[in-house]
This record gives structure tokens, sequence and C-alpha cells, in this order.
DNA sequence: GCCAACGTTGGC
DNA sequence: GCCAACGTTGGC
């Protein structure tokens, strides 16, 4: 059992629209990072949870948790020519990028800010703080998960 | 919109 | 294998 963060954009993908899914169910496709292609495919397990964290709007924050529910495969948007994602060096013998299905579990009532989670020294190691962090998938350790998740019941 | 930090590409 | 050039990320 792994805890992981996962980085989307709102403008792209938000919260809110995967709550829409019929079964609050969606691909999280369109990674193009190594780093993170490498645990999409061999580090996150079905059963495992994750904070769905907004990227690069107003206010960067965790607004909820996922869970995944199928693990690492083809990611198929880098085949489809009409894609923003479309990779020629993707193929369906040999696949280049991967994505895992999630599910929505809880839509945060508040919201916990990028600025929030600066502010408590119990998490000052995670890698989504560190200066220039880019990666859109990070694992997480269980303590940071429990402190977060606390923040969010005040 | 700016720009620092980072990742990738490709010539040599 | 080096590294300059370029493209992207993402906070501010």
């Amino acid at each position: 059992m792994q805890y992981w963060l996962m980085k989307s954009e709102p403008d792209t993908f938000s919260i809110d629209d995967l709550a829409k899914r019929p079964r609050q169910i969606e691909p999280w496709d369109g990674v193009r990072n190594y780093q993170a292609r490498n645990w999409l495919r061999d580090g996150m397990k079905v059963g495992d949870l994750a904070f769905f964290y907004h990227s690069n709007c107003k206010t960067p924050c965790i607004a909820g948790i996922l869970e995944i529910v199928k693990a690492g495969y083809p990611d198929e948007t880098a085949f489809d020519l009409d894609s923003k994602y479309y990779d020629p060096k993707s193929t369906l013998e040999n696949s280049r990028w991967y994505c895992v299905d999630v599910k929505l579990i809880k839509k945060f009532s508040k919201i916990i800010s990028l600025t929030e989670l600066r502010q408590h020294p119990a998490l000052h190691n995670m890698r989504l703080l560190q200066k220039g962090s880019r990666l859109s998938i990070m694992p997480i350790t269980a303590e940071e998960w429990q402190h977060i998740l606390m923040l969010q019941a005040v």
C-alpha cells in the first residue's frame, strides 16, 4: 500500500470534472515524464490512494482523494494522431507511456492550499514543496498522508 | 505574463 | 558523452 500525489491543471481536468464522470472513474493519461511514467507503470497498485492536486492555477491545492482502480497500462492517447499527447515513438507493441485509472473517493469540503502545506514543518520534506519540483506524480509517506488528512479535518 | 528550474533533443 | 539550445512546468 503506497500513497501518492497526482497533479492536474484544473483548466484541463479538475476534481469537478472527475466528479461528473459516470462512476467517477477516469484514465489518468497524458503523463509525459519518465520518472512519473515509471511510477504509473511499476509503482501504483490497485487500492493505492492519492491526493488530487490542482496545479498551475489561482490557488494551487490538494482538492481531494483518489483511489487507483486499475494498475498501469499503455496510454492510448500516445497513439492518437489527434491528441495533443500523441507521440510517434510510442507504439502498440512497445508503449512508451502508461496510465492508470483513478476513482474519486472524496472531494474535500475545504481545500488545502499549497501555502497552507508550506506552513507545516512535518511536511517540509515533501517533494511537492521542494524548489523546482515539477513531477506530476510522486509518492507520499504514510506520515505525510495522515498529517494532511488532519489538516482537512480541522 | 514573467521567469527560474528542469527535462529533452541533437550536433559534435 | 558533453552541453547548448530549446520547450515545458508551475508558482507567483
